[in-house]
RNA sequence: GCGCCCGUAGCUCAGCUGGAUAGAGCAACGGCCUUCUAAGCCGUGGGUCGCAGGUUCGAAUCCUGCCGGGCGCGCCA
């Protein structure tokens, strides 16, 4: 329909120009919009505004002679525009025909799961990388946004016709890992009766135990060490006057010369995997769910191979022992260390190694979903892609805003190295993943988020996503009803009868599930899930008030099924929507 | 100091590629269950869209400058 009507628009354009009333070269971009307001119909066009300068005419003046002019196209080939009307400054309003909004019905119940998928991305290769956390702990509630987000974005896309690849880097090099298999290894000793004291800098959470507890059962004393080996020489930790860094720096290297690299790598493993193991399943339990999980490790080769490509085409220079990349030369605020002067690469080395691989995966557009407080990160991984002639234009980073914690009125603390944190998995089995997926998708991603704990615990059948929900539910209750009364409901007899829907409420309702494909494709292009649930709270208020003020069970048959053959059609989408949001839609509630 | 994000009703937030009278939920107040699920519906009250300029037929939306809040500015990852 809007289509339609744009083409009469461009159709009256077209013989304006050929009269002289416009300019014969312009081109103008010509808009249809949905409106706000059912009063002024139930499409609008700015044209008249847009072109009356041009057309060195008044606004409303214009906006006449374009009504005329479609007034006599509509005359031979009325598809469904009944009136238009000129309102306000000039805006054109256009009120379409009651059988044209109900057209929307048996398309729907046609296309079923299908209904609002699109070809609009051609099927062009994405890649979303989401989550992507260091896996040296379980996830927490501030990477559940991401998760909920990425796993959202990559599902609208691919709904929207992409052929779309979710991806998860795994961490699993660098002095993180390092210091997570030592802290295993200590937490060990002292499960073999080594007394020590625990280094302020290690991972303190419980699952480390549960890690050190698996390694004691499967290899006993296999890793054991004396705790004055191991400590012997090692200079102070902080709270003894030294430094942490330095401290645990220092018992790495113990731990890697005590245990020498085989064994070393086994304890290394077993940290990785086990949380890895646990990542995974965590995700899985929350509906998110990956393609491909990247190994940083897997790129040693390539880091080497970069660097020398970025080296032979000058973008690199040594200073103070250290290789540098020249970054300002793309617009970033400092030139940035690729290889430290005690020879070992950067994680920012290992970054542009990775980026290259993805485009060399053949991806037209790569997506980034991050925290917000990798931000200054952007302009350094763009100036890389340049470097290596790649467009940083197919580069999209998404910053995701932190999810401020709250209980009651005081501010969680989060750190994954103390271990205190609120885990994603404890958040999923208080609050229910369909709350929790929804709730994290709600706001658009640069909007910071307060996440009061106490209050969706205690509150959460406040929760909007219920709203929803028992919308879909009532219509199918509708139908278990059906039943228990022997009456009956014909598809055919409603499709073949939808002009007994005259009600303003259907009307509405009709109008807005015409909607869904169009809201379903800017949701996925512009990454905003939030557009979807919003767009969803609406259809269901709109049902609600429909369920509210009138009756479906009639005994008049073509009405009833009419009115349910609409309802039916209005439970699809909701399905169709709540399942791109990874929340589920109950027949009962 | 520099950079990024945010500032809209008492609270949490939509609306931002310029459009008509700025919306929703929660909270408050008043109604609606002998009739398809009251996790619902109907109604009332509630606003200097942070401030000040600018751009134009038109600005919450775009531009500039301030103010306020968050985050980031490592040879960490």
């Amino acid at each position: 329909m809007k289509e339609h009507i744009a083409g009469l628009l461009q159709s009256a354009v077209d013989t304006l120009k050929a009269s002289g009333e416009l300019p014969a070269d312009l081109a103008p971009n010509i808009m249809v919009d949905n409106t706000r307001d059912k009063s002024h119909g139930d499409f609008a066009s700015n044209i008249a505004l847009t072109l009356a300068k041009p057309a060195g005419k008044a606004p409303r003046q214009l906006a006449e002679r374009i009504c005329d002019i479609i007034g006599q196209l509509t005359v031979t080939n009325n598809r469904g525009v009944e009136k238009t009307e000129i309102a306000g400054p000039g805006f054109i309003n256009f009120f379409v025909s009651s059988a044209s909004s109900f057209a929307v019905v048996p398309e729907i119940l046609a296309c079923g799961d299908q209904y609002g998928r699109s070809k609009t991305g051609k099927n062009q290769k994405i890649q979303v990388e989401f989550v992507s956390a260091n896996p040296t702990g379980p996830l927490h509630v501030g990477h559940g946004r991401g998760a909920a987000y990425g796993a959202t974005v990559a599902d609208l896309l691919e709904a929207a016709g992409f052929d779309v690849q979710r991806e998860y880097y795994v961490n699993d090099a660098g002095r993180q890992m390092n210091i997570l298999a030592t802290s295993i290894w200590l937490r060990y000793l002292e499960l073999q009766g080594e007394p020590l004291t625990f280094p302020s800098n290690g991972y303190k959470g419980d699952y480390i135990l549960d890690i050190a507890r698996e390694l004691s059962e499967k290899y006993a004393d296999q890793f054991k060490h004396s705790a004055n080996s191991v400590f012997d020489s090692i200079p102070a930790d902080e709270p003894a006057g030294g430094d942490k860094e330095i401290h645990i720096d220092a018992l790495i290297g113990r731990c890697k010369e005590l245990l020498g690299d085989e064994d070393y790598g086994v304890v290394f493993d077993l940290g990785l995997d086990n949380i890895v193991g646990d990542i995974k399943d965590d995700l899985g339990g929350f509906g998110v769910h990956y393609q491909n999980w990247f190994s940083e490790r897997s790129l040693a080769d390539s880091i080497d191979d970069v660097i020398d490509q970025l080296n032979q085409s000058g973008h690199l220079y040594e200073q103070e022992g250290a290789l540098w990349f020249r970054s300002t030369e793309f617009g970033d605020d400092k030139d940035r260390v690729v290889k430290r002067d005690n020879g070992e690469t950067t994680y920012f080395a290992s970054d542009i190694a990775y980026h290259k691989n993805k485009f060399e995966r053949g991806f037209t557009q790569v997506i980034n979903i991050w925290g917000a407080d990798h931000h200054g990160y952007i302009a350094r991984v763009k100036a890389a892609l340049q470097a290596l002639n790649l467009n940083p234009d197919n580069l999209t980073v998404k910053l995701v805003q932190f999810a401020i914690l709250y209980r009651g009125t005081e501010r969680v603390q989060m750190s994954t190295r103390s271990g205190s944190f609120v885990t994603l998995r404890e958040l999923r089995e208080e609050v229910g993943n369909d709350a929790a997926r929804f709730f994290y998708v709600t706001r658009k991603a640069e909007q910071h988020m307060d996440f009061d704990l106490e209050l969706a615990k205690s509150e959460s059948k406040d929760n909007p996503v219920y709203y929803i929900q028992y919308a879909h539910a009532r219509i199918c209750s509708v139908l278990r009803k059906l039943t228990e009364q022997n009456a009956t409901w014909d598809r055919e007899i409603g499709l073949a009868n939808l002009d007994r829907l005259t009600l303003e409420h259907e009307r509405d309702l009709a109008t807005k599930i015409t909607q869904y494909p169009e809201v379903l494709t800017n949701s996925a292009i512009n990454l905003e899930p939030h557009v979807l649930t919003h767009y969803l709270k609406e259809l269901a208020a709109d049902f609600h008030t429909y369920y509210n003020a009138h009756k479906m069970l009639v005994e008049d048959d073509t009405l009833r099924n009419a009115r349910i053959t609409l309802s039916m059609a209005v439970r699809q989408v909701i399905a169709n929507g709540l399942n791109l949001l990874g929340v589920s839609a109950p027949e009962e509630m």
